[in-house]
DNA sequence: AACAATGTTCAGTC
DNA sequence: GGACTGAACATTGT
């Protein structure tokens, strides 16, 4: 799911239902996921501490600590956050789509890849069944380009219309502009009535200038109702669908290396 | 059974 | 060295 609606979704969770409650402790047993530390070094970063922050850019989240550590997230592929509070209650946030109660009977613990235990019972998890995401201390995020709902045209044209890569590989790339994944690029050339496999130095600046829009109002967009999955492209997104404005025959192709849909209609 | 999956990274190839 | 491509990663769902 987690495209940079869903982690803002998560963010927000965070923010309002994880900060400030002390950690009594941390299970980051899983060493894949909490790869390079070995089990307890987040752990003993962390315990006694408060989370005093939530941030995000791009699919990347971390938290500040009233310790020196900074508690890194990825969601990767399948991965969210469950916060719950003393109770066992979810604590309401962001996700408004498909809130993963603590009695939903997805929500197999075999699945929770890394938990934090405050002290007041509120337990806060990295529920992720394909073990993609990720957890670590100090994460690097100097590699990320500017946030993909922030970024203003100009810089964004400058990035995205250097090289020669299809101009879907560009908007994937998160070090051009961050938080964009493989949905959210579809509906967004969709909108902008672009061709994925153009070429970004084929585009014109007013095709560039389009491409801004389009990508800030489905982000934005996105945001607001929950999640990528509220884009008007989906659902129509396998064999035989049509395009939802013109009637015209979805296409698939490959592009980026990911299963790319479009409408060889009107995307040129 | 084979393949695709909303993400990142690393090994190759220009 | 930079830009770009494709496979690999771990696991589940179709």
């Amino acid at each position: 799911m987690p495209e940079l609606p869903e982690v803002e979704s998560a963010r927000a969770v965070v923010e309002a239902g994880a900060l400030g409650r002390e950690i009594a402790d941390v299970d980051d047993e899983d060493t894949w996921v909490c790869r390079p530390h070995p089990p307890g070094e987040i752990r003993d970063a962390l315990v006694g501490q408060v989370l005093t922050a939530a941030h995000r850019r791009g699919k990347a989240m971390w938290c500040d600590t009233s310790g020196a550590a900074v508690l890194g997230l990825h969601l990767g592929m399948s991965g969210r956050l469950v916060v719950t509070d003393a109770g066992g209650e979810p604590v309401e946030g962001g996700d408004r789509v498909r809130g993963l109660s603590a009695t939903d009977p997805d929500r197999d613990p075999a699945w929770d890849r890394f938990t934090v235990r405050f002290t007041d019972g509120g337990v806060l998890r990295l529920f992720d069944k394909r073990r993609l995401g990720r957890v670590r201390l100090d994460p690097d995020l100097g590699r990320l380009g500017p946030d993909a709902g922030e970024v203003g045209v100009a810089e964004f044209r400058e990035r995205m219309s250097r090289g020669t890569a299809p101009v879907k590989a560009r908007l994937l790339d998160q070090g051009v502009v961050a938080g964009v994944g493989n949905l959210l690029a579809d509906e967004t050339l969709w909108q902008a009535r672009l061709d994925p496999r153009r070429r970004v130095d084929s585009l014109d600046a007013d095709q560039l200038t389009a491409l801004h829009r389009a990508l800030r109002r489905a982000t934005r967009r996105a945001i607001r109702r929950g999640g990528v999955h509220t884009g008007e492209l989906i659902g129509h997104r396998r064999p035989g669908d049509h395009c939802p404005r013109c009637g015209g025959a979805m296409e698939r192709a490959t592009v980026g290396g990911r299963t790319t849909w479009f409408c060889a209609v009107e995307q040129t």
